[in-house]
DNA sequence: AAGCTAAATTGGAATTATTCTAATTCCTGA
DNA sequence: TCAGGAATTAGAATAATTCCAATTTAGCTT
């Protein structure tokens, strides 16, 4: 059993990667499997963790194979914060993060288009922006365990 | 000779460190000296070997203590991109950073108050934002060495 | 179905930015 | 001047990530 992804995740998965020539393999449906299950930016280290429940074969260094190949492929995005170490994200919508310094959490922040609009005209003539990173850090919901 | 801060630069430095008990001494005014002197936002790397040349027997060690305590002093930022290295930045001003992927060049992007408050609302109810990062990365300016 | 070939996976070594440690040197202020 | 804390130093340690060479697998072709 390589992992329970819905059918419309399968499709998805298997489309994003045979558009690049690749191969749906178990061990990314896999890692991509555990990032869309619990949408909490694990690091690659937690995402190991949870593959090698269902696959106890897999590697560090397949975890990293495939994490490069789904970003390459556009079904996850990386998040860094500061130095600490890589998380990923499913969410492919444009958004912010805000992480927590207290319990370390992470949050999704929604971008509305008029503020977006207005981050990208911060760019200034001459320059071409392909992408943009806007985090927060502070301290998030007072008691939310 | 520690380094040739501008007096106006001195005043700023004594004072931020002695506001925290913090000696004033010749390498860290050599390190944000340098970070003063070409605006670059270099790295760790880079900032070391420039304080080589005004105080050859620097240590790697005492370059990274000195950023660590320069910018708990205030006096410079840390700006992160991806997982590159840590760069530096003199500039206090809330500000985002564009990174040309071609050159590998850093550079300040202002950021107006009125977008920085829409920035700014962004934050959730029940979150308190204490720090933000903005960051483009594409091609910047087409043939500017 | 068997064989072929390129792609993917694997375990472990290598890399690299950064931090830590313990010894030495330097300041400061009594 | 000198005692004691602060800062610096060289080198070891750490940790996330990447690299490597060997093995396995998946998707053809016969
Ligand atoms: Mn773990
Ligand atoms: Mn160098
Ligand atoms: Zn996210
Ligand atoms: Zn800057």
């Amino acid at each position: 059993m390589s992992y329970s992804l819905t059918s419309f995740s399968k499709d998805t998965f298997n489309t994003a990667l045979r558009e690049k020539g690749l191969r749906p393999t178990k061990q990314r449906a896999c890692v991509y499997g555990v990032i869309l299950g619990k949408r909490d930016h694990p690091t690659a280290d937690d995402i190991y963790d949870r593959v090698k429940r269902h696959l106890p074969g897999t590697s560090f260094a397949t975890v990293y194979n495939c994490l490069e190949t789904l970003v390459g492929c556009g079904l996850v995005k990386q998040v860094n914060m500061d130095r600490s170490p890589t998380r990923y994200c499913p969410n492919l919508t444009p958004h912010a993060h805000f992480r927590c310094t207290q319990s370390g959490k992470i949050y999704d922040v929604e971008i509305d288009n008029d503020t977006l609009s207005l981050i990208q005209a911060l760019v200034p003539e001459g320059f071409e922006a392909e992408n943009l990173d806007l985090s927060f850090s502070g301290t998030g919901k007072p008691s939310n365990n």
